[in-house]
DNA sequence: TTTCTGACAACAA
DNA sequence: ATTGTTGCCAGAA
């Protein structure tokens, strides 16, 4: 066994996959991974993504837009500071128009 | 082993 | 509209 089915890779599969300005939610990618209830385990399973690969965890927000995981980040508004840098525009530590960068797994993992 | 917590989300009052 | 509770799965104490 080389691959791991475990839930956690395939959350990292998912957030690898997120494209440059654009954002997701932790209900989107369990919904994909087939249990939209949860989505807390998206947000563990980020936690321990921490130091582990290119996980661009920053662009996975609540689904609120809300930068819930912002806490978790080395800076104090570095997870935000992140998303301005792809043009992507939080105010309040919220991201404004969110469906305007939201994206969604299932479209492109097809 | 049991119990609690956790980067969320949905529902009930 | 806001607050409180429950559900989800996995890991830590």
């Amino acid at each position: 066994m080389v691959k791991e089915d475990n839930f956690f890779e395939r959350v990292y599969q998912v957030v690898k996959e997120i494209p440059y300005g654009r954002i997701t939610t932790y209900g989107a990618i369990a919904k994909v991974l087939g249990s939209p209830q949860s989505a807390r385990m998206v947000g563990w399973a980020l936690n321990a993504s921490h130091g582990n690969s290119d996980i661009p965890a920053h662009r996975v927000v609540n689904r609120s837009g809300l930068l819930t995981g912002k806490h978790h980040f080395q800076g104090k508004n570095l997870m935000q500071q992140l998303l301005e840098n792809e043009g992507v525009v939080i105010v309040d530590n919220k991201i404004v128009d969110m469906q305007r960068y939201f994206w969604d797994p299932s479209i492109s993992l097809s």
